[in-house]
DNA sequence: AATATTTTTTGAACTCGTTCAAAAAAGTTC
DNA sequence: GAACTTTTTTGAACGAGTTCAAAAAATATT
């Protein structure tokens, strides 16, 4: 589970195809039997390869999970585009995307559970706040950009600038719910979505709130804290 | 990773001097080599004891890390009694607990990553929300209780009642903060510290005007959802 | 085309967590 | 104290992730 060896560059054309048939398998075999079953040698089987030879392109299980990240990303994010166009408000538009979110990630919300295990140890290249993922996070915050742009609503500068961070941290505590909820038809977590979403709005008019000021900036700069931090991760990995 | 096998009680007096044996040889090892290094081989080996036989005791390695979390949590409330003795304002003591954790946390730092990944997982004995760590954590929010107890403040009995949940969770993601830190002497997660316990004490001042009754309420009700989720995760393992 | 170099691929081996049947020891019953 | 039952202990085995030296194939050089 140490492992940080950096995946192997392909040199010839043979090789990748060979990487992108590895890895197309390995998703596959993730998305239809979960985490456990999904074994190295089972993939290099079903890829008709050696298990050797797989490790040759990925340096680990986690480097195969982590590339599994970066398409559920992608989809929510094809998913969300026409969510932002139609809607104008904050609120709405949070709304929708959240909702999203959750319909994305609930054909794996079995292993999830596992992805984020790996994904916890600040070690790990799947860490969120690793190098490792550094481009699906970005990505990630990137969406929060565009859904905060745009909108008319009064807020300051100062939060404005680190809302989408806010609204992704926000989004992670939300993933980390529908993780634990088993709930019939995960009700449990659009409910809290539905509730969050109305108080995170209300909360914002209120830091919009000139008294609110000190607080404001206090709070902000906890924020920045955070950042700080990450970046230090960044470095470290 | 999958095992919930629950230990094994003992029986015997030898059964019983086996099992410590084999318990605090495995926690000088977390101590001293850290997660990777302590292998169930390592610890059967340095008690003179068979792998098998560590088996039985302790169903898995898991439940070895379960003691450990035991430990620091029994030295983390020793060291705060006195501080709850000498302070008696909310901002003061929940200052005084929180550093305390951390120093308490300390000679850990390097492995606490590992712990806190297996903890993660919601499928995992180890997870904090899980049914096996449910004593822990139960006395660990009945710190918190402690501390809000006895404390003159004016704060509004909805509020009250709900404070202890949110400091202890509020002390988690602290945790999670110090694992991911590295700076020198862990300077960073003090001045977090410093920093959020002065918010928290404006926020709760706040939180406790009669103009804010309704953006409270709608926020109790969320941790209220968030406590649910626990008991049903509890149910489930 | 022959040779040298690089890349891909293999298969065996190693470690570690875990399981299990059966041997050894301890405790119980008569 | 002998026969039994229960508990403890062992040691071998399995499955999974990972490593590595060396064979095979592809590519580059002359």
């Amino acid at each position: 589970m140490k492992s940080s060896k950096k995946t192997n560059t392909t040199k010839t054309v043979k090789g990748e195809q060979t990487k992108a048939l590895i890895l197309s398998t390995a998703l596959e075999m993730l998305h239809e039997r979960g985490y456990e079953a999904t074994t190295m040698r089972a993939i290099a089987e079903q890829a008709g390869v050696s298990l050797g030879n797989a490790y040759h392109y990925f340096g680990s299980k986690d480097h195969l999970i982590q590339a599994f990240y970066h398409r559920i990303h992608e989809d929510h994010l094809q998913a969300s585009l026409p969510a932002l166009e139609k809607e104008s408000s904050l609120k709405a538009r949070l709304l929708a995307v959240m909702r999203l979110k959750i319909e994305t990630l609930e054909p794996y919300h079995e292993f999830a559970g596992v992805l984020f295990q790996t994904a916890a140890d600040p070690h790990s290249p799947l860490n969120p706040f690793a190098h490792a993922s550094a481009p699906v996070r970005r990505d990630s915050v990137k969406l929060f950009e565009q859904l905060v742009e745009q909108t008319k609503a009064r807020i300051p500068n100062d939060l404005r600038a680190e809302l989408p961070y806010l609204l992704w941290l926000y989004h992670m505590g939300i993933v980390l719910f529908w993780i634990h909820d088993s709930s019939r038809q995960r009700a449990r977590t659009y409910r809290l979505i539905d509730q969050t979403v109305d108080l995170l709005d209300k909360l914002i008019s209120l830091a919009s709130n000139p008294l609110m000021r000190p607080v404001r900036k206090r709070a902000l700069k906890l924020v920045e804290e955070l950042r700080d931090l990450e970046t230090e991760e960044a470095q470290a990995n």
